[in-house]
DNA sequence: TTGATAAATTATAACGGTATAATTATAATG
DNA sequence: CATTATAATTATACCGTTATAATTTATCAA
């Protein structure tokens, strides 16, 4: 791991592991220097990395602050997409459906290959805390993820994708939409005809702009409670 | 306006005015040096603004290469909230309500104010291409946002807090649910009972970290299209 | 005590350099 | 021609320094 992902990883944990407060100040930047043995700009690269991901606020002039979510129960959803930091929650997988087909007309538009190309595609319901979470319907680039199976797809895909396949995930685009349940939609999902749904359409990609993942996820609205922190607009 | 910043914004005015597409590839590092008589640590700092605002990505050993949105008419949220870039819309507001009140419970505890402070109460309609967007109730701390009218919240009411009163803004914290709408949403909102919603609370943070804006906001199912990208674990 | 002014503290900007890692292009090899 | 090894390209990590801007603390004057 890098220097700076690694001092910023200690003092997330310095902070997880006391539980330091909303506001609390952390020690000054030289504190940092001295600490970890490294120059100025490697501190304020870590503190900038966990201040992207929402761990502390820096002010000029002042110092550099914890900051804290003030609610639980909810799903965060980072730049990383979802499903980081899922931990406090149960999530678990069934896999409806796994196999290698030709990709639909939109798929093959969002992932950029050719109709003709081969795909996996999987469709699993997941749940967290034993509820329905949501639908799921995922297409894979075949030249890319170059195997799955039913073992896998009911653990984390992305795990298997980045350790087992060696593959750089990189940037994703997401499409946030409200809509009603249609009557297969609802009785997956234990729901009703026309109860609301979050539907999100994403494209992932590599780390070198190659779209590798295109899926389509129905949530379940009883579920469906997130948090996202914004950043600053310099940083 | 800062160096990096500057640069930033000129390199992003170059690809939005040769609407350069997905993947193209930016001048290396030192191009970008003598253009703009500048240390590499700068023109990194400005790239990697970029990189955070979903503009470019970059790829080590091979280059910087423009990122693009392929669809139209979402609304973006990037990491200032929502309302960047509503420059493509049409978006107006209706001020049902404003007055100086004491806050309920809730607004209290998340704005951090004893329940007798005072608080301005917002309450307008926001339409996007004449169509209704949401419906939207904010409190602001009266020690933070001194003053507000009716002309000033008809407008946006961010402009006037961040140019007039020289109030800095920093971060925000985002809860997004999934519900049905009841009666009175419905008929102000001309959709039907039970109908989906977006419903978002946002905690509003200063840069130094005092919370100053607590609102909830109800969105139109049916105008509910958002996109967000996200960017890499490292950067 | 209050309010203004100055000094100290602190994070950030910007410079410029060396070293490193990933990728791509080129050359060598079979 | 395909494969492998090598070199060139390119972005990134990391160092250390100076200058700057915001904030906080200390000082002084009224």
């Amino acid at each position: 791991m890098l220097k700076y992902q690694q001092i910023a990883s200690e003092i997330q944990q310095d902070i997880e592991k006391d539980d330091l407060p909303q506001g609390t100040k952390l020690p000054v930047l030289e504190t940092f220097m001295s600490k970890y043995k490294t120059s100025k700009s490697t501190v304020i690269k870590a503190l900038s990395l966990l201040e992207r991901k929402g761990l502390v606020y820096q002010v000029r002039g002042s110092g550099i602050f914890v900051r804290r979510r003030n609610r639980k129960g909810y799903i965060s959803f980072s730049n990383q997409g979802f499903s980081d930091e899922l931990s406090e929650f149960d999530i678990t997988a069934k896999v409806m459906e796994l196999d290698i087909r030709k990709p639909p007309e939109d798929v093959a538009f969002n992932l950029k290959i050719h109709p003709k190309e081969d795909v996996y595609y999987v469709r699993r319901i997941r749940y967290i805390n034993g509820q329905t979470l949501c639908l799921e319907e995922s297409y894979y680039n075949k030249s890319i993820v170059t195997y799955l199976n039913t073992e896998i797809a009911t653990g984390s895909i992305f795990d298997y994708i980045s350790n087992a396949l060696g593959v750089k995930i990189g940037f994703s685009d997401l499409y946030f939409h409200i809509q009603k349940l249609n009557q297969e939609e609802a009785q997956q999902l234990q729901l009703k005809k026309g109860d609301p749904k979050l539907f999100v359409e994403t494209i992932f990609y590599l780390n070198n702009g190659v779209p590798f993942d295109f899926s389509k996820v129905t949530y379940n609205y009883q579920q469906s409670q997130f948090f996202f922190q914004s950043t600053g607009h310099s940083l």
